[in-house]
DNA sequence: GGATGTCCGTTGCAATTGCAACGTTTTGAA
DNA sequence: TTCAAAACGTTGCAATTGCAACGGACATCC
């Protein structure tokens, strides 16, 4: 187990603890760990989700089938990453989704009422566990946001300028994107032709450079 | 004050709280009212949240304002609303959005430190409002990645075909519209009129029924 | 009854977009 | 260095979409 506390720090929900405080955490959570091989279901669709998962090593996809049966990758999930927040925290009865292991991994579950009620034994980190997982699914939500803001322009062009106005007010009019074209066409919900095209236009048209993955906006 | 217990009840986060719950609780919440008169800004942009609101009377709306220096309305809160949850618990330090009074209203501040620290005082209903809050913000979380999911769908068809989708996991083939023409289209992010023209052409295909708000999906 | 406003379907038209295909450039691994 | 795969820009074409405008149905108010 102990082997693993550098990849649980790494986790928005552990992050900031040290071994003692881990040691002293984990039990109190109902903490089990468990390893699937690939191919595995770790959660079926309509199954009940139970606890919160942490990826410790190897790689977990959730998917979602259409009502044609169609299966469509959702998310994927690496070593110190979390799933299913926010499904069991709502109190989700029946999943809408399936949870599968992609290649060999080991996942350690957490109990959500063991994490948000206080623990008697006064383990005093308690709290700062319960502000993690708080500030994790706020900050989820405002990206969720942002994002959704995105998708409802209407038009590609508005969809690169409002995403070129969210990365402005951080770095400055010139910035270095994140995403390759075809990675940043998929998050704008966009034909990656199209979009290229697009930006091309707003070059010749004197409202942005770009080269690469540098962009500068000019007005 | 308690005049206002039954809105607070009505809020996610105090639902199922006795008036006693409440008097025990509201202080050790660190809680405090202000009104505000029509037109007055409840928090400037840029401006660092310190607490989160629950209207209790009057309308309290969110605007963003573009680069450009256009204002644009994101979310309006009746009395029984909360806002500011997400963006509190996240800690930004810098507030994107102006928050201001619509109409003339009264708002409880609610600090988020006081939430989520079990108080020493052993006030025990602590712990459900802890919950209350995580679910809250779960539950947004579905609901955005849900909207998400149809935003992404490249044509106005598939985003059609994914809400009836979603519907139809609920109410069977045949359920009632929350919306009207124009609400939907602007939920799903599309042009009313091009909506309009293709559930027509939906309809001659025989892929579904519509007629008002009635809808029954066929096949 | 008439005026008014909202909701909704329809249509013509121009602009945007998705798609498929191709060639060039870049990247990364052998 | 060399080679294959990935990333990227470009373009023609067909389909979709946004936009603006119009008219009918229906409800409300005076």
């Amino acid at each position: 187990m102990k082997k693993y506390y550098d990849t649980l720090r790494k986790t928005a929900l552990f992050q900031g603890l040290s071994d003692e405080e881990l040691t002293a955490v984990l039990p109190c959570l109902g903490a089990l760990t468990r390893k699937y091989a690939r191919g595995e279901a770790l959660l079926l669709a309509g199954a009940r989700p139970q606890a919160i998962g942490v990826v410790l090593s190897g790689t977990v996809h959730v998917s979602r089938e259409s009502l044609l049966g169609e299966s469509m990758l959702v998310a994927s999930f690496e070593a110190g990453e979390l799933f299913g927040e926010s499904i069991v925290c709502a109190g989700i009865e029946e999943s809408p989704v399936r949870v599968e292991a992609a290649a060999d991994c080991e996942v350690l579950y957490v109990r959500p009422d063991k994490l948000l009620a206080t623990c008697s034994t006064g383990c005093r980190f308690h709290t700062r566990l319960i502000e993690n997982m708080v500030r994790m699914l706020a900050e989820k939500n405002l990206l969720l946001n942002a994002k959704m803001e995105l998708l409802s322009q209407r038009s590609t062009r508005d969809k690169l300028l409002a995403y070129f106005d969210t990365r402005m007010r951080r770095g400055g009019a010139a910035f270095e994107l994140p995403f390759t074209r075809e990675e940043l066409a998929d998050y704008l919900g966009v034909n990656r032709s199209a979009m290229s095209r697009e930006l091309g236009k707003m070059r010749e048209e004197g409202l942005i450079e770009i080269s690469g993955r540098r962009v500068r906006v000019l007005r």
